[in-house]
DNA sequence: AAATTGTATATTGTATACAATATTCCAAAG
DNA sequence: CTTTGGAATATTGTATACAATATACAATTT
């Protein structure tokens, strides 16, 4: 006998989740309940819970008798959240600056440096990993749940309007030097220079999500990827 | 014919959530299905959806096959959610200082000073009523939607475990200078000051909460009030 | 008496039928 | 040809019946 941990209800959630994030199921689209309990093989009411959470959580909007569509964050709600983003992690990396894992940050660097060596195919992937990473460095210094809890969910909301910059962009040197920027101020353990680099960070990032939401948006691409 | 703006579901959430952050249903109780059922006139379905609501809010916590309980938050997870409130508010007074309305202020100030002269009874009022203005005026100087609700969300879900420290304490005057320390900065365009004010002021109210809390919880008194 | 097991009961999880509402589309009027 | 009205259809909202699971309690064994 299998014991049952977790409800449909939860699994459709995580599932549905899942395939919004990964642009599987692109902002603007209807969820219709039908459609989707036969896909996933669920009845309307574990169905609907998973809905109501993902309504909860913003993902979704509801609109009553006519159903929950995929929000679209317009480009100025992009931007903020954005904004919301970056002051907090400079919060964290400000108020939890001794806290911050060396070691981690020093790997990082090295990792970095190693890969500044093997060409531009692998350097590209050797960014995107580290800034991940440099980013989990920074927020795993915080022991405050709610604040933990709040900029993964930021993370994960902007991560369908992400544009992977190193793939289109040729010139990695100045990708590199933002991060390396960062790196180092830690390293060197100045504050004002880490949250600094930060900033500026994510400020060019923001720059980069608008301007290709709002070009995608325009063209009518399709923000699946 | 009137219209339906609203489901069940969602009337159902609203009243349950003002309930328990009234403290109206108290931490750590059940929220057995068919007896709210009954006491709020609907069916299953539409009080689950409150129910699923609440629970990804944070604000109960479910257990398969066993329901739903009113969360009870562990004095260092107060602790967490009041620091977090403090950094929010305070990074919201430095980042938009220039945007505070200081009209709004100039008649809080006005407002306080004239009820210093009422007695101790109107002063505490206004002293309370205050408190929650200035905090109000502080985050709408904020034009960004996320940061606010966020900020606002967190207020809601600190109030059940609230003190209304002006109903308790006889002297009022040190109270009543931790306002007016933020207020002149403000009106004196002191932006450290007023964040060091802000700062002070959440970190006294932090020791508030937790203490309370932990003696109450020690002697059993419920968190009614 | 303590521990264990089985059964009755309470409670939640899921499926489904029905109700309320929105949307579509066609016909008729202007 | 455009617009308006209204049935027909599609879709969501709600109630309820049934299934799965947990809890409580009594009977049995050691």
């Amino acid at each position: 006998m299998k014991i049952q941990r977790r409800s449909l209800g939860e699994g459709v959630y995580r599932r549905l989740l899942r395939l919004i994030l990964d642009g599987k199921i692109t902002a603007g689209k209807w969820m219709r309940e039908e459609k989707l309990c036969k896909e996933l093989g669920v009845s309307r009411t574990p169905l609907r819970e998973a809905l109501i959470r993902l309504v909860q959580e913003g993902i979704l909007e509801q609109q009553t008798h006519r159903g929950c569509i995929v929000r679209q964050l317009e480009k100025d709600e992009i931007g903020q959240m954005m904004e919301y983003r970056r002051l907090l992690e400079c919060m964290v990396l400000r108020e939890w600056f001794d806290k911050i894992d060396r070691h981690e940050i020093k790997i990082l660097d090295e990792k970095l440096i190693a890969a500044t060596k093997t060409g531009n195919e692998n350097l590209r992937i050797a960014i995107l990993e580290a800034d991940e990473e440099l980013h989990e460095i920074i927020i795993s210094a915080c022991d405050n749940r709610f604040i933990v809890e709040q900029v993964r969910r930021l993370q994960l909301l902007c991560r369908p309007y992400r544009v992977l910059r190193c793939a289109e962009s040729e010139d990695l040197t100045a990708i590199l030097a933002e991060r390396k920027k960062i790196i180092d101020a830690i390293l060197n353990d100045s504050v004002e220079d880490a949250v600094a680099g930060l900033s500026a960070h994510f400020e060019t990032s923001r720059k980069y999500y608008i301007d290709d939401t709002l070009a995608k948006t325009e063209s009518g691409i399709s923000q699946q990827f």
